[in-house]
Formats: structure tokens, sequence, C-alpha cells
DNA sequence: TGATAAAGAGATCAAGTGGTGAACGTCTTG
DNA sequence: CAAGACGTTCACCACTTGATCTCTTTATCA
């Protein structure tokens, strides 16, 4: 099952991230700290939200602590369909794409994430030559809206323009670095940047 | 089952891509919104008619609340298992390999060959990174033992090394030429020459 | 011409959501 | 033992959300 709402969707990405991270989860505080929100109460009702969805798993023990979150395990299925949109570039937003299609997908691309996070991209242009993504390529991209420092993401700058680059974050500024050396880094302040998801695969039809 | 109408086809599609996107489903509101319809009432009505035909379902809790949507699951046979065959590299031949994996691989991207004829081999080596075909890359194969001037071929030489390269042909002798600047190509005659198969899609997985 | 269906507007209602702050019990550390 | 830090629960608030009802407009078809 998918968590329900924005909000939730971004704690449960946030925990993802925090534990990939660090190894461990992240307590209340912490979470509430990141959303800018001063009570750990919000946070225990969205743990709550998406433990009921099944997103989530308590170490509820009687008597001893508690601990926090464990996420879960998703099934294995060779196979799994993902909606393919469009293409992307230096131009149009993801939203602006009429006809979707949808495409089959080996799972074993990308791993262990959930394969209703996953969409796929039609790559254009070579701004990520130099990581052998080429034109015509179709990436596999989770959808997050966290990323750590390297990682190739698909972001939105000023809600306007989708790109796929390398991100790096230094201090409030984000770093969108091409993979191509002809091509210049763009380097803004991190609110006109928004993380669309994650490059996770890659196919390359008909070559 | 289609949808009915225009509209109920508009609808499912944003929500299949906005499922894909941002990984939960849209409220009413965002959906009215969409598509600049000012009443909750006119959405309600085209989820009960998709929910009629099938193509959506509603999380229509006992007790507690009702919530959105799920887009149904359609298993296609646009997929098809084939062999993946360990790695090539300067190093063994095809034939010699005895631990033979099957994997799911969508259709589309070897496109009109008899997906019979296609095996898919692992690629060691940079040999081919100027084609950004890159090392742990999995190369689908069309097997066949002619080629044409320039394709990227699966070749055995002398009935010991099987190798990823370009094939040129000069009278008797035959040329592969690795994609990489640093290599040196290889010149032979056409006697000591195998073609396996040929170069028609690449996968990339959990980058 | 009249019947029917699709699309939409607007209002109402119960239940869930997101948030606050304050308590409480438990564990760890000084 | 006391001081924190932790997860949990409670009451309380404003708001959103899905469902449902009634009404209007428009187009299609017999």
């Amino acid at each position: 099952m998918l968590p329900r709402t924005q909000r939730q969707k971004e704690v449960l990405d946030y925990i993802t991230r925090f534990l990939a991270k660090h190894g461990h989860e992240p307590s209340y505080s912490q979470i509430a700290r990141n959303f800018g929100v001063s009570s750990k109460a919000t946070i225990a009702k969205h743990i709550t939200a998406l433990e009921k969805r099944g997103l989530i798993k308590r170490d509820h023990q009687p008597g001893r602590f508690t601990l926090a979150v464990k996420v879960e395990e998703v099934p294995a299925d060779a196979v799994c369909e993902v909606a393919l949109l469009g293409r992307i570039a230096a131009g149009v937003p993801i939203d602006a794409i009429e006809d979707i299609e949808m495409i089959c997908v080996p799972r074993f691309l990308f791993g262990r994430v959930r394969p209703e996070r996953i969409y796929a991209l039609r790559v254009k242009g070579d701004s990520m030559i130099d990581e052998h993504i080429c034109d015509g390529d179709i990436a596999l991209i989770e959808s997050r809206t966290e990323a750590r420092d390297g990682e190739i993401v698909v972001a939105l700058i000023d809600r306007a323009r989708a790109t796929l680059k390398r991100l790096f974050r230094f201090g409030d500024e984000v770093e969108l670095r091409p993979s191509n050396a002809q091509l210049e880094p763009i380097r803004v302040h991190a609110s006109r940047v928004e993380i669309q998801g994650i490059f996770r695969g890659l196919m390359r039809p008909n070559a």
C-alpha cells in the first residue's frame, strides 16, 4: 500500500533516507526538527498512520524500551509495470505530459525499491553522457523528495525545468552538476530546487 | 476495459501519472484543480464511473473512513524470459558456461526480434565504454552467425575468447574494433572469427 | 420534440489530517 | 538519586477530504 498523503510520504522518505545513511532509525524529535514541527505528537500520528498502511513496523515491546521503526521489505516478483513519462531535458516540467504509456520493467534493475515508487523517463540530450546515460535511454527513477549528496536526481528548478543531474549541497545552496565535461554546473539556492526522484537504473532499447 | 468517455480517460491518466510521480494518490480537490473544475462532486462522479468499469479500486474500509484510489495491476506479455549467460570479456567462450540464470526482459528493448533468439550477457570491462556500455551492464544479444559491417557483435576468436566488439571486414580479414580509445583493434583472418550474436539492447541495474 | 446521459456547480456532513502543548512511564547516564 | 531523552497518549484546534444530494447546462439520439 501507499502513503495516503503528501506529508506521510515525506515522513516515510525521510525515515528511509535516514535509515540508509545512519544505519538506525531517527528519533521522533529528529523527525520533528527536520520538518520544522514543534510537537512529537504530530510525528507519532504520522508514524501510526504509516503503520496502519503497513509501510512501517514498530518494535513495540512491552516492559522494555520501545524503538522506532522498520521499513517493510518488498515481496519479490520478477517484473512490474511502471509509467513512462515522456522526455526529460532542459525544458518541460514532467507534469506537462498528456499521453502516459505503461512499460514493463524487470524488478532486479532497481533492487529493493517498491515498484509503486518507480517511474520511467526517456532521456533527452547528452547532459549525463559521462555517466554513460545517453539520448534515447530510458531512466528508471525512484520517486523521492530526499536525496543524498552525489546521487543522480531528477530536479525541478523554479518549478519549471526538470533535469537529470548529480546533486551536491553547499550550505544553503544546491549544485546540480551535469556529467558532461562540456556543460557547466548549475548552482542555486536550495529553495529553488525540488527533488522529484533518484536515478535507479537504465534501459536502452534497440541499439 | 476502457474508460467510456474522453474525460474519464483524462482523469485516469492524471491519477496514474500522479501516482507514479508522487507515490501517493491525489485528492479529489487536487484532481479538480488540475482540470480547472471547481466541484469535487464532479470528480467523485468520474471516480465512481471508473470504479464501475473496474479501472480503479477504492479503499472502502469498513468502520473507518474511505480512501482514495488504486490503479489496477495489468499483467502483460510484453515481457519474455531469456538466459543470462555469465560474463563476457577477454576470457571464456560462451558455450562453456554451466550456470544459466533466467531473467525477465521487456520485449520493446529489442524491437521486432523473436525472443527465442535473444540471450543476455553480463558485460565485463570497459572495452565498449565509448558506446556507453559499461562494466556490469547486461547486454541483450540476438543469436546470429552473420553480421553487417559496423554492428556490435559477440565474436569468438580461435574458438577461445568471446568479446563484444564492432565488426568490420577488409577482404579476407576481419577487424574487431573496441569502442575504447585506449584499446587496439584486433585484425585477424576471417576464418578465425565466429560470430555468435549481435548487440540489441542494454540494461543497467541498480546504479 | 422529448428522453437520456455526461459534465459540472455548490452545499452539507462525518471522519480523517496536521498541528500544539502537556502529561506520563521508562530507560540511560551522570 | 536526579536529569535527560525517549515513545506514547491525551485533549484540543483548524482544516481537508470523500461521499452524497440537488440543481443546471449541454449534447446526443430516437
